[in-house]
DNA sequence: AGGTCTTTCCTTTTT
DNA sequence: GGAAAGACCT
């Protein structure tokens, strides 16, 4: 038998050694999975003499793949860049550097993130008239990005809502492309696009990735699955790995079919069950069975350990959410004292912002943590905004990037002037940076003079962008923008320049890694990598107990888990309470996080919680009611329990007032049957009268020196006089 | 235009 | 409770 099928059980060798055609595995929780993926690579590499830049190996978060990376490493002892193991949203960026400029879009293109797409969503609807009370620009933005992806999407919304969506979607769309900016579906939509319309192109791919492999296929959504259909060659040399109980990803589209789909689209596939669990005792195992069996919509699976029965799961229960932090932290010391590493702990809670009191008393008591999915970083301001100047420097045509830094710091150019460049670009078509060029044409003398200063400021920035070391850019940016001073008029201003040399070291380092590129293309990739990596994983503790969420927690084990916060509201988040389906997804949730856990596992909550500033009192989880009592023992405080009833429909209805109020305003925004001529009275801008009519705009003249506007027809504000 | 005070949103989860 | 956007004043 080969070493490397060695410790492995029949299922598992099936899994490696089928390596022709498609092959499915169904793996439980902890059924060794990332094992046999990393020993499949290895075995097609040595055993079949596939040169590794012909294997593909796709997962879902970046943790997961910096693991496959890191277990291919010691399985082998090689990993190089050629090997393709990556996120799907890495991949594709990777794909379309190469190849973008097919599609018309330039190489250099940026990535724009959750919260940029946001912004200009905002952007895009105030500049319509939209009010965005009426419309959040959240939810309209989640509605274009669903548009984006199928327009018979907007088939299925309501008349004034979709109107609205579908031309937020359309402007969205030629602003993205004019700007050279592309979202985090675009990865996806787009390379599917290039493969599809470009044969050559296709063919390539087809001939460079003979084997390929996909994790946690259950978290794929239809367009990931358009994907990676496309790409598979007609040899179907693709395996992929999927466990329905661990589908988490819904909210983002995650569809659990696509598990079924393959079954049915690629041709015959080999199904392998890895059902036997290496990971958990019996207690916790059960623990974890028990609670998704609650799940209507699965298929029973038989995961089994031999582990033995171990520790009972303990319950604690606080009177405050800081006496569950306390014990908690005193519960890991205590371990450490018995010879524990901090490494072997987790805290799981489901939402971010459960870290913060974490932190704070592992602080105090000096305890090492490592915090994942510290997203904060990359959405502090400062840092948005020195990745916008550095976007900026690359493509000064990026007029998203330039909304953003004109007036931080402040020089003299405010929103009026702003206003008169972007409709004078628009009126010229032209592009901005000779827009700005041209500000001597349509601008007061003062504001021109500002303008030209502000370009004076950025070539010469790029100049040195050019002649000096990448990282000097920052001090520059600094320095000769001014925000250095800006910072100093700042409360927090030490906070955020710490935060903006952090950015330079960043630079420093990650620019190494593509020094064999020019300047401006190791900006570009670097400040990719910050696009994709949402998270900054603080890895300078080499022992620390892990802070992270649910969801990140996925494909990580830990000798102890503690699960914090479980209550009604937190976990599963009242948002889910009312519907099914959500709950649903909690649940796997609550099954990831269970199944964590290798030796003892703590369920943790607190009678009383200050959230958004408020002390609530939160009734306890059902799901720790789904566990049987005989594999609980309870510690802490407060002994008793106590449960959400059917009866008790607080939660809901908050979210049932919030539907009423939207029905309420939206019964408000009826079509306007406006006639040129009309008398109007606008909400805010007062009396006016209708100049012109086309489609859903109006041209509105108003009185008091507001002058002329133009409108969306429909909207609320405008009432016929 | 820019500074200060007030209000609002927020905490789902990731790329 | 805290950050960021908006309202209001200079």
């Amino acid at each position: 038998m080969h070493k490397l099928l060695q410790g492995l059980n029949e299922k598992q060798k099936e899994a490696v050694l089928k390596t022709e055609g498609p092959v499915m595995a169904i793996a439980g929780a902890g059924s060794g999975k990332t094992s046999v993926l990393t020993k499949r690579i290895a075995y097609l590499i040595y055993e079949k003499n596939i040169p590794i830049q012909n294997i593909l190996a796709i997962t879902f978060t970046n943790k997961a793949a910096e693991e496959m990376k890191d277990r291919i490493y010691e399985a082998i002892g090689i990993y190089s860049r050629e090997m393709w193991i990556s996120t799907f949203h890495s991949m594709c960026a990777r794909i379309l550097r190469e190849h973008i400029d097919r599609l018309g879009y330039d190489r250099h293109f940026q990535i724009i993130d959750d919260d940029d797409t946001k912004q200009l969503v905002k952007n895009l609807l105030k500049k319509q008239n939209i009010d965005v009370k009426l419309f959040s620009p959240k939810t309209i933005r989640d509605m274009v990005l669903k548009a984006k992806q199928d327009n018979a999407y907007l088939d299925g919304i309501e008349m004034p809502l979709k109107d609205v969506v579908a031309t937020t979607k359309e402007k969205y769309v030629a602003y993205l492309e004019e700007s050279n900016l592309v979202d985090f579906d675009d990865l996806l939509l787009l390379t599917t696009r290039l493969l599809k319309e470009h044969d050559d192109i296709k063919a390539y791919y087809h001939d460079l990735f003979q084997y390929i492999l996909v994790d946690e296929f259950q978290d794929t959504n239809d367009i990931q699955y358009d994907l990676v259909k496309t790409l598979t060659n007609k040899d179907e040399n693709i395996f992929i790995v999927g466990d329905e109980d661990q589908s988490i990803y819904a909210f983002r589209g995650a569809n659990i079919k696509n598990i079924q789909r393959f079954k049915k689209e690629f041709s015959h596939p080999h199904i392998v069950l890895l059902e036997q669990n290496y990971r958990s005792t019996n207690t916790i195992l059960n623990a974890a069975n028990a609670i998704i069996k609650h799940n209507q919509s699965r298929i029973p699976k038989n995961l089994f350990s031999t582990k033995g029965e171990g520790e009972k799961i303990i319950h604690y229960k606080g009177p405050t959410a800081r006496d569950e932090v306390e014990y908690i932290a005193m519960t890991i010391l205590k371990h450490v004292q018995k010879g524990y590493d901090y490494n072997d702990f987790a805290v799981l809670y489901r939402a971010n912002s459960t870290s913060r009191q974490f932190e704070e008393v592992f602080m105090q008591k000096q305890m090492p943590y490592k915090l994942f999915g510290n997203t904060s970083f990359f959405k502090r301001k400062e840092i948005k905004d020195f990745t916008a100047y550095l976007r900026y420097l690359i493509n000064p045509d990026d007029a998203f990037s330039f909304l953003r830094i004109i007036s931080v710091p402040r020089r003299g150019i405010g929103a009026k002037t702003v206003e008169k460049i972007m409709d004078y670009a628009g009126e010229q078509s032209l592009a901005l940076s000779d827009a700005l060029n041209q500000a001597d044409n349509y601008l007061s003398t003062r504001q021109a003079n500002n303008i030209e200063e502000f370009v004076t400021m950025v070539n010469s920035l790029q100049q040195k962008l050019t002649d000096e070391p990448i990282d000097n850019i920052i001090d520059a940016l600094l320095n000769d923008t001014g925000y250095v001073e800006m910072l100093k008029k700042d409360d927090k201003g030490d906070v955020r320049y710490e935060n903006i040399l952090e950015l330079k070291t960043l630079l420093h380092e990650s620019s190494e890694t593509y020094k064999e590129f020019n300047k401006t293309e190791q900006l570009s990739f670097v400040l990719e990598d910050i696009a994709l990596k949402s998270e900054e994983t603080k890895e300078d503790v080499e022992d620390g107990v892990t802070l992270c969420t649910l969801h990140s927690a996925k494909g990580l084990e830990f000798r102890v888990v503690f699960i914090v916060a479980l209550e009604t509201g937190m976990f599963p988040l009242h948002q889910s309470m009312s519907d099914a389906r959500a709950l649903e997804e909690e649940r796997r949730l609550m099954y990831v996080g269970v199944t964590r856990a290798k030796e003892r596992l703590y369920l943790t909550n607190a009678s009383v919680r200050q959230t958004y500033g408020q002390t609530n009192q939160n009734m306890d989880s059902p799901f720790l009611r789904e566990i049987p009592e005989d594999y609980l023992d309870y510690e802490g405080y407060v002994q008793k329990r106590t449960y959400y009833q059917q009866s008790d429909r607080s939660h809901i209805k908050a979210k049932e007032q919030f539907i009423a109020k939207r029905k309420e305003t939206l019964k408000t925004y009826t079509e306007n049957t406006l006639n040129k001529g009309d008398k109007v009275i606008h909400d805010t801008f007062g009396d006016g009268v209708v100049v012109s009519v086309a489609g859903k705009q109006c041209v509105i003249a108003f009185s008091h020196g507001v002058g002329i506007k133009k409108l969306l027809k429909d909207h609320p504000a405008i009432k016929k006089k």
